[in-house]
DNA sequence: TTGTATGCGTTATCAT
DNA sequence: ATGATAACGCATACAA
């Protein structure tokens, strides 16, 4: 019993309720794919056939169905699509909240852009969720995929210590980690090691023995990662792991402020000190000059993210570049990989990391160079 | 002939085709409202109600079908929920993209926060947007409404020639402009006209009769503000229009450098220079730096937005907060309202700007003084 | 190659 | 107060 076709301007018209005309007002009067059926005289598989590119379609219905939607401006309904596929195109970045004003720290920002330009490159469109006291009452993090048919997760910078990380990755649902490293899972990271190595290096060339080291939170993949590379480092250059070098913040300037304060206030004070993040170092810097000791006459500082004060700063910050618009980028095309079935899972990423050298560190012209790759 | 109720364990089943059971594999076997019902023993639609908090459910049901529903841990289907009711919950945060470093603006990033605390609060999600040409080429502004069925729209700071706001706006749909002005519709502002004029105030006040004016884009909301904010300053200070103290730029600390560059070089050249934006402040101080003019003392300089940098600069900049995460919420809460069919449209606000000063503009010590309202 | 029938999971209408 | 069922708009095995 054909019901679909022949209907001149109806929707499908149940046998017996011709009375009360079901459809809602048609306020903005979009049409479906019944409409361009009927108007091509095709039916809607057909239609739909060609919306999708399925090359078993005649190439002159293909134009005949195309013509019709050109001309009436149709759209296909994303919420209808994406129940029909089970797919709904849309992939969630949760970003932890750090205080209200998330988005102005580069790290996130950074890898926000190439993570957006990723998935729009792509077709898809991405949902942002902060992860607050009420995302992980409610149980968000699967909600997301669950209720919100969500295809894929991204996770910027989360914690070890984040049980619901956990949960995600164990639920057999598709996520890839954005500068953090879990075992097991998809991870996409800076070299944060081998960089934290360089800069090292670069203090060591310079001449300095005692470098010091201001710790950021150790249950960050990055403050973990640099700690490695400060000791790595140490060994590298040759330097033993003196005791009273090393101190640690949770990468507020005030901590930087006060770690510094504990390691130069010390009888064999170091003449070097490589703060695991910029904010910190410039509080190490702010604290030297209130101390009297000169930067970096006195004491060479070097940070870690490039953030964009670093330029700004002054002395100029020499620093550990994080390239976390490519770290973005990187791993969606990981997660889209994965979504898509090709490449293999779960996959382990590096990304390089770069120093950038200015005037923090005694020297006075700009300059690159890369980091060492972890291999 | 009911189909519906007691087939125990599968979908509803087609009179005849009962030999391909067309369930596809149910990978994550999550339950659907169906389940609810047959586990419950009520209907679908005593489940959607009660879902859905219906009064008329009585107490007894209500409490047997939430038993089962916390029991087998259901959740509702978000496409599927928003294809049937015609309202996705979903709002799309429309934002320009300048560089590829959107996130890391201060002026983008506090907005984004304030709407995203105020969407998720209201059980929202966002999807964010960028404007790329290919944004423009697709028709994504309106695509978003039709194909991705959002309820509504933010767009924040365009510009008065961005033709899509127009189609937008013109369009029917729910929008809301976040930080900039046009006529007949919704917008949310920060009071930059009324902060520009405390600016001069305040330069007025320490003792500058020739005070100059570095704009920005007057194409966008806050630089034409600005602009007009100077000259009331003026007026409102009894200062005379005089000529030679206005140069423009495009918001970049470049721009700013080469503005300020054309008012110094003058033979009668301003003791005091406002700026638009904090970069173009930043650009100016350089600029008098490398003229051999000190800041504050020979030549006081404000900006405008208060990024991060501000306080960090040396000096430290005096410049027109901008409560970008206060604009935000604002803006959001007119759009869930026109939503919720609640209160006017369309509607005009504006929130209060703050002059912080620090030290560029000659003072010491840092303070805020509120700008002026427009009532 | 194209059409038919049905499913996707929920809401809304109407009848009881 | 609750149940049965038709939308919602699209995709897709399978038949023709």
């Amino acid at each position: 019993m054909p019901r679909d076709s022949f209907e001149p301007s109806s929707r499908r018209t149940p046998a017996v309720a011709r009375l009360s005309p079901r459809r809602r007002v048609p306020e903005a009067t979009s049409h479906t794919i019944r409409d361009i059926a009927r108007l091509s005289g095709f039916s809607r598989s057909t239609v739909s056939l060609v919306l999708n590119g399925d090359p078993r379609i005649k190439p002159s219905t293909r134009q005949k169905v195309w013509a019709v939607i050109q001309k009436v401006g149709y759209e296909p309904n994303c919420m209808a699509r994406s129940l029909a596929r089970r797919r709904s195109m849309i992939t969630a970045v949760v970003v932890p909240k750090i205080s209200s004003h998330l988005f102005s720290d580069y790290y996130f920002s950074e890898s926000m852009s190439g993570i957006s330009d990723t998935l729009s490159a792509k077709g898809y469109r991405m949902i942002i969720e902060m992860v607050t006291d009420n995302f992980l009452k409610d149980g968000m993090h699967l909600r997301l995929f669950r209720e919100c048919q969500i295809d894929g997760m991204l996770l910027v910078g989360t914690l070890d210590t984040d049980e619901y990380v956990g949960e995600v990755l164990s639920s057999g649902y598709t996520a890839v980690l954005v500068n953090s490293w879990r075992p097991g899972c998809s991870c996409v990271v800076a070299d944060n090691m081998g960089g934290a190595a360089s800069v090292m290096r670069h203090l060591s060339a310079l001449g300095h023995k005692r470098i010091g080291f201001i710790g950021g939170l150790n249950s960050t993949t990055v403050g973990l990662q640099r700690d490695e590379g400060y000791r790595r480092g140490l060994l590298e250059c040759g330097l033993p792991e003196a005791t009273g070098l090393v101190e640690y913040g949770d990468f507020s300037e005030q901590s930087g402020y006060e770690a510094a304060k504990k390691l130069l206030s010390k009888k064999n004070r170091p003449t070097a000190v490589f703060a695991c993040n910029d904010m910190m170092a410039v509080g190490c810097i702010n604290c030297a000059r209130d101390m009297g000791i000169a930067v970096p006459d006195d004491l060479a500082v070097v940070g870690a993210d490039d953030i964009a004060l670093a330029s700004y700063f002054q002395p100029r910050l020499t620093t550990l570049h994080q390239p976390m618009y490519e770290v973005g980028c990187l791993a969606t095309q990981v997660l889209l990989d994965k979504l898509a079935g090709v490449g293999e899972w779960p996959v382990k990423k590096v990304v390089l990391t770069q120093l950038v050298i200015r005037d923090s560190s005694g020297f006075s012209r700009e300059g690159r160079v890369s980091g060492a790759a972890r291999k």
